[in-house]
DNA sequence: GGAATGACAGATATTGAAATCTGTCATCTG
DNA sequence: CAGATGACAGATTTCAATATCTGTCATTCC
């Protein structure tokens, strides 16, 4: 099917494992299908992967980082002031989320079942994404807008507040009316406390 | 195997229902298995109970009502201050939910399922709940300990925000070391943004 | 000689037939 | 006659046979 001249690299792996994802689902994506999108036999692919978990796991950082360099990008904004951008960053994440989830549910559910899969990438991510906040909390103390002893603290528990506006296993509530006011209230709730 | 001398009533099915329930697992617990263990013929155990998800409803029912009433005992508590009152109501669940998800994995898994299958039963516990606490915040903002334009949908905010420690969801953190430390971070967090 | 292949063993998933369960109801029993 | 029973049809679950997949490796190919 796909051009079998071409040279067999780990990035056009993951590619064809990404498309036989979205087209077959998690449970039947087999590396059997991934070796027949790219016109190879299956014993290629292990020479590129360990194992099909190490390929899965692969497709998922990839995923994950891609959501970390978008909200990245809101961190390095340090011309707005602490408190914009810990709104703009919470309210970024939370609609990143949402139209994910509201505009192709199959492909989101494909993801988290792999995010389940891959705890430790999860983990990474996750304190990945703690630290970007840690990083606006502490700009925010030294500007005097926010108080906080510990700013990854502050930061961890900011984050865990918002976990229903980020947390996949709340999709389902993201799509109802009036989460915009749900989310709104808890983000005012929390810059209130952050403030001296 | 139960004295079948005995009036078979409502009260009687659904007790050895949750027996049932306890011994078996919410997927291997049948309707026959209820009959047997009061034993009567399972025909009889429709005659109180429309179907096995109406009975399933009311033992679910049953057990949130249980911890509906133990924090109903906080809010009631009005000789201490509002503050206190939140911070031990939440502090109370927390606990109560971590300290079943601990002894016994298995029974809160249980419920857990039951839960997931009654999410109208789960909404009105939860009403239940935001209501209790919205008590609470109308009461410190009466006392001039809280601020709130209004109540209930600050109650939302606060229940939302501490989702992470009482939503079964995460119960696997629950058991971890320094999660009290975190769920306090996220109490004083909120309680600060409460105060005027 | 370095990359690719495909046959293979053991693990996992699929399938369809058999067993069990749910919910009804005509019948029975005290 | 109020309440309990158990036979029954259709739905659901279980289980074992069958097929497919994962991961390895001796062999092939360029």
């Amino acid at each position: 099917m796909a051009p079998p001249t071409e040279v067999l690299t780990a990035e056009r792996i993951l590619e064809a494992t990404e498309e036989v994802l979205r087209r077959h689902g998690p449970a039947k994506a087999t590396v059997v299908d991934v070796a027949r999108a790219l016109g190879v036999s299956h014993g290629s692919v292990y020479r590129h992967f360990r194992t099909k978990a190490a390929l899965r796991e692969a497709v998922t950082k990839r995923w994950l980082d891609r959501t970390s360099e978008a909200l990245a990008g809101i961190v390095a904004e340090t011309s707005r002031d602490p408190e914009a951008r810990l709104r703009a960053w919470l309210l970024a994440l939370f609609e990143a989320k949402r139209h994910k989830a509201g505009d192709d549910p199959e492909l989101f559910a494909t993801y988290t079942t792999l995010a389940g899969e891959n705890s430790d990438a999860v983990d990474e991510h996750l304190e990945d994404l703690t630290g970007q906040l840690a990083e606006i909390v502490r700009a925010g103390v030294e500007a005097g807008a926010f108080t906080s002893a510990d700013p990854l603290v502050t930061a961890r528990a900011v984050f865990q507040a918002t976990a229903r506006f980020h947390d996949p296993g709340y999709h389902r509530e993201w799509q109802q009316p009036g989460v915009l006011d749900e989310f709104e209230a808890v983000v005012d709730l929390l810059v209130r406390g952050l403030r001296p």
